[in-house]
DNA sequence: CCATTTTTTACGAGGCTTGGAAAAAGTCTC
DNA sequence: GAGACTTTTTCCAAGCCTCGTAAAAAATGG
């Protein structure tokens, strides 16, 4: 079987039609003008798809008043309709499930979270679960009641590569729990589960600011995780969620992870190894640390106690060395982090950058952008959204069912 | 700007013929209804584009005697065209150029080795004696001479993300050359430089064996390096050669590597540091271990030597724990292994599994294939030739000037 | 109120693939 | 050995895109 497939006129028209959604979702309106010079497509081209859109409801012609007042004929505007779809980003984490509603635009209606304790329950607790979420925050809508069109699930923990469910998850004592399917068949709509962390950089697909840009999302909280957008494309891993880099091994035969290996990178720089090694505990706690415990033993460093000092230098040497590994392998990265990590930088970020410059070559990458993002909650949010949008997006592109209706 | 870029029937046209072109490389012959068959395309259009392509002269119409005997129109059987173009793959290493021409079809025409003593020399000296190189692999072909068409430059060390030159070698002095330009400007053929190990995923591009596995090359050797296919592409970084395995951290703090760095892989695996290890000699040897040396260290460790048992274990080890921070980060993957360590396989292989069960999460990855290929410069033509056909396909795809000439 | 400028729409042309019909080139059977 | 049968290849009209140009539309400026 050749590995080239083939392409044909419908082809074309599909990855057209994407790409005038792509372009109207970075800049969020335009004219069928700026659609042409953006993509390339002649002027004719890009009025007649832009036209096919509107006609299927994707998007609306809209008034904009901040016109700068020009000779000539006013460009029309256009945007994204809202109302052509309906998408959910939900999120399990530990002791938590979350999520929020939006719009075909990217909107947010609505957002939610419920503190329930999962750890013990099976898979069939968590789909009502979650689907009494999706249905409590349809109800909190001013507008009327409707079906979603797509949900994406964040997991922290292992998940499917096909989207399909739980491999394994800190949150649930459970393992290989089936999601999508159960799920899809409450909601009415398609369901992809995914890593919370592996879909960050989805987040960021169409920030301006972001455009075509390789970066790293790292999360350094509860657990340690981290997001690579390479290529324009989020990695997706072909067997699991992928760039476990809180497994990544730091140092070998050292302290004790979760996953039972010595010297995983999460070992020294998570929440229970930063409090461990603190505390001089050598166990890993049962329970989670608290994030209000967290701002305790940062303040205590800030205050100067040695020993926590030496957790957090210990925690900030092991995330450089792995992401000096990484950029051994990849390239140096611009890193955005979010997490307990983030708020704690001030105390981090030296023997991170100490750490990079130890283990990459030439010290390569030691002075990489680090962007912090405090709230992870919104980001989930805005990574599984902008997923779930991009899906569609997709869907819509290939079907375009030539307009039913007429306004 | 938009990040998804117009399609037109242009598009559609080169995408197709580059689709049937790649078919065929992996296939060796085909037929036009096998073509339509494995591309997806009507007979019609497969039909059409491959009568193009024979009036170009990319491919042509061959007898083809072991025919199976059945009823009905025997297919005319379709094949590269070998006299369309002729590439050469070049190869920098300590000590020694090399080189191969090759045809269009990929068959190997000459082949050249030359050992010479280019560490202090230049860039106008490199670029010489990569020339002359060509020059007499020319006139070593029975055929009548002509210009190359395309050449492949693999250098141990790094290149420039371009493929314009050589950002720092082991096998040069001198930093920052510039090959491709002058190069280029002497042989009359566009002339790309890569890492060498970087480009060895290429020589699997048309495998049968391999078609659309991700899978990594690794050489252990005067240095440790590795090549990645993933999704089909084989990756390069965008500030470098990138996927520097053999800087990729093993042991904070530990062994001196040539890079300046501690800890490195390279400094516990590569032959030098074998050597290092072995003999008990705690510094980088002057100048190159060679095969034979290597050989009679691995001799030594097999009747029973501890000390080099030791070495060649450590070695091991510290692939292992590399190949499990990879597995970690990307996935799993079947290795394929060159250089002096795939010939003491049987030194490492314990260790090195035993290395990835203690750094990859659930030990993932520690039963994964590991395919010896013994013969590294023989690879590396391979790759190069087939970088080199894949960017010719690309350009006659593109141009395909519609055959001025009728036979 | 008309000229000017800019955006949008309309229309014919060109290119590529498609599907079916016709032609070509063998094997099989009587 | 001739005709029937089968399979591959070629030919041709049709369908779908996009493109370029021209015309229409909508606002400003004098």
């Amino acid at each position: 079987m050749s590995r080239l497939a083939k392409t044909d006129a419908d082809m074309v028209r599909v990855h057209n039609r994407l790409a005038v959604l792509d372009h109207l979702r970075g800049v969020g309106t335009t004219t069928r003008k700026a659609v042409s010079a953006a993509t390339g497509l002649s002027v004719s081209a890009s009025s007649a798809i832009s036209g096919t859109l509107v006609r299927c409801g994707l998007m609306e012609e809209v008034e904009e008043d901040d016109r700068s007042i020009r000779r000539g004929r006013p460009g029309k505007s256009l945007a994204i309709c809202g109302r052509a779809a309906r998408v959910a980003a939900l999120k399990i984490a530990v002791g938590e499930v979350s999520g929020r509603i939006s719009d075909y635009s990217g909107r947010p209606l609505a957002e939610l979270r419920r503190g329930v304790d999962i750890s013990g329950r099976d898979g069939d607790f968590i789909v009502d679960l979650l689907a009494d979420l999706a249905r409590d925050l349809a109800q909190r809508l001013e507008e009327e009641p409707r079906a979603l069109d797509k949900v994406v699930v964040a997991v922290q923990g292992k998940t499917f590569s096909d989207l399909s469910g739980i491999v394994w998850s800190p949150a649930l004592k459970h393992r290989h729990i089936e999601i999508a399917a159960p799920l899809s068949a409450r909601l009415g709509a398609e369901v992809s589960v995914l890593n919370d962390c592996s879909l960050m950089p989805e987040a960021f697909r169409w920030r301006p600011d972001f455009a075509g840009l390789d970066f790293a999302t790292l999360f350094v909280g509860f657990g340690v995780g981290m997001g690579l957008r390479l290529n324009g494309a989020t990695f997706q891993g072909k067997h699991s969620s992928a760039v476990e880099f809180g497994h990544i091994n730091h140092m070998p035969g050292g302290a004790l992870c979760r996953c039972g290996n010595r010297g995983c990178v999460e070992a020294y720089a998570s929440d229970y190894a930063i409090w461990r090694s603190a505390t001089g505990n050598g166990d890993i706690p049962a329970h989670r640390i608290g994030d209000e415990a967290m701002q305790r033993l940062a303040d205590a460093a800030r205050a100067g106690d040695p020993a926590v000092r030496a957790a957090f230098e210990a925690a900030g040497n092991a995330i450089g060395y792995g992401l000096g590994r990484v950029f051994t392998m990849i390239d140096p990265l611009p890193i955005v982090m979010t997490g307990s990590g983030a708020q704690a930088i001030d105390l981090l970020e030296a023997s991170i950058r100490q750490g990079i410059r130890e283990s990459a070559v030439d010290g390569l990458g030691s002075d990489t952008p680090l962007i912090l993002q405090e709230d992870t909650d919104a980001l989930v949010f805005d990574a599984g959204t902008a997923y779930a949008l991009a899906a569609l997006d997709q869907e819509f592109a290939r079907s375009a069912a030539e307009a039913t209706e007429a306004a």
